[in-house]
DNA sequence: TATTGTTATACTCTATAACTATA
DNA sequence: TATAGTTATAGAGTATAACAATA
């Protein structure tokens, strides 16, 4: 691969991933707060510790977002019972849905794209998908 | 392509893309100001209204965004010499320093990740690169 | 004494509403 | 009167510093 088409292909990369996040469940729900709810649902419940190292932000700006998810309804805050300093994170069942109807959405937008392809492209799609995961988890 | 990976290929790109962005020329610069140094680089000078259409925000913002650049000395604002309600924004030359680091800087490090991988892995990226490109420009 | 979370405070980016200058 | 930009004000998300509770 050129310097060129690596180039190109890396601002496809950032286009194609903005119009993907734009598809949200709802408006209200910002990328900091569904980052979250995501990272929940795809590994579980956690400390306000854990989600702050892992969405890289400190823990007063986690726990103000936690807060505010809280009040929303969508997240859980319960104490440890074996370490009182810990409190553990969790989705409501509202927020569940949230996660599904948000993940729904966005594979229906591009799935609709996809649709738009003939064989021969899907399967250079299909053939590329594993090598970019990997970059991505390098 | 099944549905299935069509859901892994989406997600696969939230993430790359994620790490592509984080790769800026210098960390006091964000994703809001940045994006808008891209635009004038891509599509040349502009008004304040166009770049907020283009950015998606409201006028306020976008104006807000261009005074502090315009104080750190990163872009101009010039009133329009046939229209004086218009300002015309542009790149100065140490804005277009800021850009062309901040894409050497991605490009680098997307092509250390590609240096990884074989002939055959990259023949597949440059294969699926247009594909992407035309469901970005869709 | 170290760890976990929270509160206090401030800065940036976003918005809506109201205003100024120009066409 | 309509348009382009700006100012005033407020809310969300980020940070650092200081504090409280627990181990």
């Amino acid at each position: 691969m050129s310097h060129v088409l690596g180039h190109e292909l890396r601002v496809t990369l950032l286009r194609l991933a903005r119009r993907v996040r734009a598809e949200r469940a709802d408006d209200a729900m910002s990328d900091a707060r569904l980052s979250v709810l995501f990272a929940l649902f795809n590994e579980g419940a956690q400390t306000l510790g854990s989600l702050s190292e892992h969405e890289r932000v400190t823990p007063p700006s986690m726990n103000r977002t936690i807060n505010s998810l809280v009040e929303s309804g969508i997240v859980t805050r319960v104490s440890d019972a074996s370490d009182g300093r810990k409190v553990t994170i969790d989705l409501s069942p509202e927020g569940r849905r949230l996660v599904k109807e948000t993940r729904r959405k966005r594979d229906a937008w591009f799935a609709s794209r996809l649709a738009s392809l003939n064989p021969d492209e899907r399967a250079a799609l299909d053939a590329a998908a594993p090598i970019l995961r990997r970059l991505a988890d390098q």
